[in-house]
DNA sequence: GTAAAAGTTACCAAAAGGTTAACACCTTTT
DNA sequence: AAAAGGTGTTAACCTTTTGGTAACTTTTAC
């Protein structure tokens, strides 16, 4: 995404502020728009969707914290990053505005510099972010990262092809509980797939190759399990 | 387990992110402790007892990854849960981490809704690992895990094969009662197969050699029993 | 004492799983 | 476009485990 697309909503009360972000954010060829009090900020900021919401958090009537409450509660614009405009000793209100869901803040006296670093800090995670939990299974040395498709192995990574990595992750989601072939067949092939008998043991085999052959037990007539 | 019984241990050397991680944990109700670095941390530890351990990696003295390989090693805490304070671009700690026995990373910038959502994951686990129902079945000496296929006899472990093991889960499910033979039949063989009149007393003569001839008995005309 | 029921043992066939190679089918690289 | 490589599956063959039976002995109940 370019910087022309990018919509930078700027809320603060007093004009000298407005106009000297404005200046520079706009000179980064960022799209600027304004608004004079919390209020205004959270109407703007429904209509014109930013990207990024810089809220100075002093403000009359309604100030920042509330309007970020408001924001974040507002359908279409809770994953909208905000940013607080604070004088570095109001302290408490960092604390207050992490808690209303701010995701940085730029502090008094504004460095032009800073400000531009921060905004592209915040609008890479924009890009990156993933607000899920990471969905990682950690058992002894092994460690499942499902939102990575990769497994590292006694520090050692891996990457397995994805039917044996469901394979794995299957079995290692409960050590030693022995699941069914049946099971299985139903968690990582689906219930309407049909495959022949030697499918699953082609697979535990290829599994012991790579992951070690103790930490995959059979359980004749019944299946497999993964210790530890 | 409420919120107030569980105790959270904040270690980083930044006063300004001790004190964020603890304002939003507190307010959620876990007892919280602090420390400045990596000693101070594991001194804490050892004297708290915590639940959860949020560590930051980058310390001076000693960093993250030695404190928490040296929790891991010290008796008491080996199964406490320890996460990994991490900015997004360590890759290569994240490895390191885990391999020194992390349970999961929280990354900078810490938004205190995916701070609060990991922590409660993370509890949820230590939750789980310790009240899930697990089907077990316990007779004087005799443990019968069923979803491990697994038979603990005076502290032996037994693999038993899939027919025995059933055939001693039924008689061990209900100690004294008398199974009726045609009972035992349907229940372990099933309604439709066809067996010779000595196949269960077999089965019965391996389970008397390998659990103890005494807690098998015999009940002419009828069937058989399971004694302590 | 006798017949029915259960115990015992050894043996065997079938079942289950392990192993390897080959194959279609993709995807990526050249 | 051809070559190379990866993936998922199957076929064929091998090994081990298992479940069951036959044949015989012992115990129990009447």
């Amino acid at each position: 995404m370019k910087n022309q697309d990018i919509k930078i909503l700027l809320v603060d009360d007093e004009p000298d502020i407005l106009e000297i972000l404005s200046y520079n954010l706009s000179s980064e060829g960022y799209q600027v728009f304004t608004a004079k009090n919390g209020a205004e900020g959270v109407d703007k900021a429904t209509k014109k969707q930013p990207h990024l919401i810089i809220l100075d958090v002093m403000m009359p009537e309604m100030d920042g914290i509330e309007a970020c409450e408001i924001i974040r509660r507002t359908k279409g614009l809770e994953d909208t990053l905000i940013a607080f405009l604070t004088a570095r000793s109001e302290d408490y209100s960092q604390v207050a505005g992490f808690d209303a869901g701010a995701d940085d803040y730029i502090t008094k006296p504004i460095k032009p510099k800073v400000l531009l670093s921060k905004v592209k800090a915040l609008l890479r995670r924009l890009r990156s972010e993933q607000d899920a939990p990471e969905d990682i299974l950690k058992v002894g040395k092994l460690v499942i990262n499902r939102e990575q498709y990769k497994v590292i192995n006694n520090g050692e990574e891996l990457i397995l092809p994805r039917k044996e990595f469901e394979l794995l992750a299957l079995l290692a989601s409960k050590p030693d509980k022995v699941f069914k072939r049946e099971v299985i067949l139903d968690k990582v092939w689906g219930q309407e797939v049909v495959v022949g008998g030697r499918t699953i043991d082609v697979h535990i085999r290829k599994l012991r190759e790579k992951i070690g052959e103790n930490h995959f037990k059979t359980v004749k007539g019944v299946g497999y399990k993964y210790v530890q």
